[in-house]
DNA sequence: GCCCGTATCTTGACGCTGTCAAGATCGAAC
DNA sequence: GTTCGATCTTGACAGCGTCAAGATACGGGC
């Protein structure tokens, strides 16, 4: 893990006793083991044969499965993060930029459902605290509502408050979405973005209905 | 499954080879075992285990893990709708009905976490169609929002959008609750009924701030 | 140049799981 | 009273996570 850089370096040698980047390796076949079953597919041993070592070698850089779906939270919440600033990247204001992070979520959530289901599961959860990944995509909704807000002085409360009042709906229409929830309810469309779209829409309508 | 009635007339005799109504027992173990150990703890061999039956029972009544699983949700589903429409009797109007119907869904989902997982577990998703349970459940919500703009004629598709434009706020609340994301997040009360309380004032409130 | 400590990976074992096939037992219908 | 279907048990199998022990490779100290 500390030795990375140097590993890495090395030209790949195949046969190798020792892999070169395993972790990396594990962490890849990982991730393609969940795109194509989900999170239910994930497992040590299938992760260990994917990418070609014995069932036993995981463990050594992930301890646990449970491990091996932190690592796997962790970068996904980063993911998330650059998805999320790439689409604030270019907004008019401030007020669009918010917008815009809301829908790069769901856009993110439907892109990746494995991941974002790993992202949010319940193991991960009973963590005592929430990864540094985690807390920095956190962030990013935070400073946008803080630049909405910009001329007002908040309360950290208040801003958490304004924060979840947002992520709340994006997070419900995400996980909807994602657990195939929009199907066979009645609606125009069961496109998640374009659903969020609307959502947020409404919210910044100046004359909404109601709810 | 069709003789339940006339099985559980007959006096419960202990140590019979025909349990009786294995059926519901094996249910609320379940639901014992998931109220303690999450979802994950599901098992059929430790169902089994907690109805004092052999580890091949369960199959019998439900086949799979799965369709233990989907028994629970579908149940989960009907007492969802049981505490919506006990929170719903003797609102004043349409709007608080529908407000105190969201509060209630909340309330269900901090209360039995591992059952609100059970019910949008991916597994259940990925079935053809929802279960009547949920269907049942959704109605609910959708005759909330037409008593609320009762006047006008709602179109299907109209009505539907609005309908998820209320549930999913509501949703995601729950899940970030159940999922423990509301905790180190700088919230003045991370209990999640008193947000969905604050969430759904707002809404009602003609002088919103913005978002 | 060699050796040794440590990180890395393998092998083998254990108990747990879901699932299947085959057999035993019961209730009821005939 | 017999037969039949529903219900439950027993036994087996492969796959799983996890642990302990051993094998291998790499780099620093000499």
């Amino acid at each position: 893990m500390s030795d990375r850089k140097r590993r890495a370096a090395r030209p790949r040698r195949r046969r190798a006793y020792h892999h070169g980047d395993l972790r990396r390796a594990l962490l890849d076949a990982a991730l393609a083991l969940i795109a194509r079953g989900g999170v239910s597919a994930l497992t040590l041993r299938a992760v260990a044969r994917r990418a070609g070592v014995s069932h036993a070698a995981p463990a050594h850089h992930f301890v646990d499965l449970l491990g091996l779906l932190r690592a796997l939270a962790d970068e996904s919440f980063e993911a998330l993060r650059a998805h999320m600033l790439a689409a604030i990247e270019g907004a008019p204001d401030a007020q669009s930029a918010l917008r815009r992070s809301g829908i790069a979520y769901v856009e993110f959530a439907v892109a990746n459902p494995a991941r974002f289901r790993a992202m949010f599961h319940p193991a991960i959860g009973d963590d005592a605290k929430p990864s540094t990944a985690q807390a920095a995509a956190y962030e990013v909704l935070l400073a946008g509502i803080r630049a909405v807000y910009g001329g007002r002085a908040l309360g950290g409360h208040e801003a958490a408050e304004l924060a979840f009042s947002a992520w709340a709906p994006m997070h419900g229409l995400a996980a909807l979405a994602v657990d195939r929830q929009l199907e066979g309810k009645g609606l125009a469309t069961t496109d998640p973005v374009k659903l969020a779209e609307r959502l947020t829409a409404r919210a910044q309508d100046p004359r909404r209905p109601s709810c």
